[in-house]
DNA sequence: ATTAATGTATTAACCACTTAATACAATAAT
DNA sequence: ATTATTGTATTAAGTGGTTAATACATTAAT
């Protein structure tokens, strides 16, 4: 999954968002070395202060841990990604459905048109 | 609905995005008179020149359109409201659909998880 | 021992968005 | 006729995000 950042909102948000995907997805595993600051800033084409912002947040969270001189690494914590992937999960949902009741679509509506959109996607 | 404006993203986006809303799900029938820029910049708390800039937006894309000292009106085009209607529908679901499944779920998964919630959000 | 790579910090510049304070022309309301 | 209200325009200031260019201390690699 390459690097999907738009302008229209903070880049460093965006990078923390996709980050968590790559964690919770297991791009990037239980424990394992994340590339440098460096590297990941040149991957996605971004200013390694951007990149360093993004990390340092995800570090806050408790998702990723560094270590001084060696590197970055993603936590050992298998719960707490499990528990992020059903928070990120959940928010979508919910602002699926809040976003969709707002226009006026009730559940059958929604149901309907997402079964009908699935099937295209999938050819 | 009252505005509903964070500051993670451009305001006149926000604002752009919600009287779309607002104006296909009929807060703002065809053809009726908007309030004017200072008085919805006040409803939404928000500068008047923010509010012009993203009224000026939705009148580039034929949304409303403005009588130069009379005021701004919604368009009498149905068709374009209901094709307006359409394409915010066909977005969401698609970047829903995307999300989720960047995140691990298959179709499946995401038909229980929805049910689930909206039951929870009925409640 | 020296070198290279790590995370981290600092300073300056640039840009888009937002607010504030006005101003103007046109016209509806009085 | 006068006044108030409309959309619109302008200028200045402030803010946050981004980039760029460095620099530093620490430690793994050589």
């Amino acid at each position: 999954m390459p690097w999907d950042l738009t302008s229209d909102r903070p880049i460093y948000a965006q990078i923390i968002e996709q980050m968590e995907l790559k964690i919770c997805s297991g791009v990037y595993p239980l424990g394992s070395k994340l590339p440098s600051v460096r590297d990941l800033a040149r991957e996605a084409s971004v200013n390694p202060n951007t990149m360093q912002r993004a990390l340092s947040k995800l570090e806050e969270s408790g998702l990723l841990y560094s270590v001084r001189t060696s590197g970055r690494y993603v936590t050992e914590d298998v719960n707490m990604i499990k528990e992020t992937k059903k928070r990120i999960a959940r928010e979508h949902i919910e602002e699926f459905l809040k976003r969709m009741s707002d226009l006026g679509f009730d559940q059958q509506d929604i149901l309907s048109m997402l079964n009908d959109m699935s099937k295209e996607l999938k050819k």
